[in-house]
DNA sequence: TGTACATCAGTGAACGCGCGTTCACTGATGTAC
DNA sequence: TGTACATCAGTGAACGCGCGTTCACTGATGTAC
């Protein structure tokens, strides 16, 4: 152990995390890291001696928010629901996981961590790997598409400054989860029918 | 007329704004001042004289790049297209009138500027004022949430690393406003039926 | 038609400040003997 | 069981650089007389 104020170095380097990410979803990403280390309770040194430059620090933080974001897709996964779509449900619920006040910040941060791109290649990663799950994931090729962008339109909304998790948002969720489970109904609304 | 280049002042007034979209969508919203003035072919006093502050540039890229985007959905509402649901066509329409780089481009550009306050109040109101007459274009609630989500969602793949104006996009799009000339074939999918 | 003056549309150097990074130092804990 | 030493986990001052802003100045054009 080192010199310390009662917490171990993994305790301050997740505070310096957390302190991260909430600073630059107030300030943006040149939030300054005299600004994160102050919050986090260590002087600007000690942050760096757990994160050699600020682009390691917006990278571990990427990092760590890629990580939440998959974890609250497992969560949403439901164990005992075995029928082509499970994933694609997931996706659907995972979007009304946060309140409305936690989804406008992680996705204001997010955009924000995009910026470095570092982080956009991470994210792209992310992103191929999700949607080459959800491809084997059962369902016709043209609802998974109406289900992805819905999903995603629903998550983006506080971008523009929309609101999320409205009652109408939740049964367009619901809806489309029951659409995944009864493809035949949205084929009945091709054009060619 | 003053000290210039056999340009105008609204030349040179036009070409600083091109120049600070072009470096912040490169650079992110910390392009410096030294680099839109060069790239537009002045000084940096001469970007000053135009724009008495970087915040005053920034905000005036903002209105701009908000009349651009009002003008494509503008573009894209059919004059002979009087049936409940023309403007709900207009905007799905509007997610494709740029090609995939512009597009990326674009919202790139949108998510920097966003992250100043003032731009975002900006924003938000004419998401509000958008959304209002969205509202009242007749369609039901349920299919225009559908296709709004969608549009948004397609809208913003860019910004994670996914691609826009793919062949599967296009043919959900159209989809999509088939949907909003039948809205009785929405209604027959939901969950009651 | 000249000439003096005002104004417009800039130039370019200087300033000051914030911020990321470096660095010498330090205090608490662990370890060898 | 002491003691010397190494290491870990920091502190805090200093540095240097980039950037937004200010400011004195300037050259081209328009206008009054």
């Amino acid at each position: 152990m080192g010199r310390t104020a009662g917490r171990s170095p993994e305790d301050t380097r997740r505070a310096l995390l957390a302190a991260a990410g909430a600073a630059v979803r107030a300030r943006g990403i040149h939030a300054s890291l005299d600004e994160i280390a102050r919050f986090a309770g260590v002087s600007k040194g000690g942050l760096i001696y757990h994160f050699a430059s600020k682009d390691h620090l917006i990278l571990e933080l990427a990092r760590d928010q890629l990580a939440v974001f998959q974890a609250s897709l497992d969560a949403a996964i439901d164990p005992a629901d075995r029928a082509p779509g499970r994933l694609a449900r997931a996706y659907l619920r995972s979007v009304l996981a946060d309140d409305e006040v936690s989804a406008r910040e992680s996705i204001g941060l997010i955009t924000q961590l995009m910026t470095v791109p570092a982080v956009a290649a991470l994210a792209r990663a992310e992103v191929e790997r999700i949607d080459a799950e959800l491809a084997a994931d059962g369902l016709p090729e043209d609802l998974l598409a109406l289900v992805v962008a819905a999903a995603d339109g629903l998550s983006a909304a506080p971008l523009w400054g929309g609101s999320a998790g409205t009652p109408a948002q939740r049964r367009l969720i619901e809806r489309l989860v029951h659409l995944t489970r009864h493809p035949e109904l949205w084929a009945v609304t091709a054009p060619g029918e």
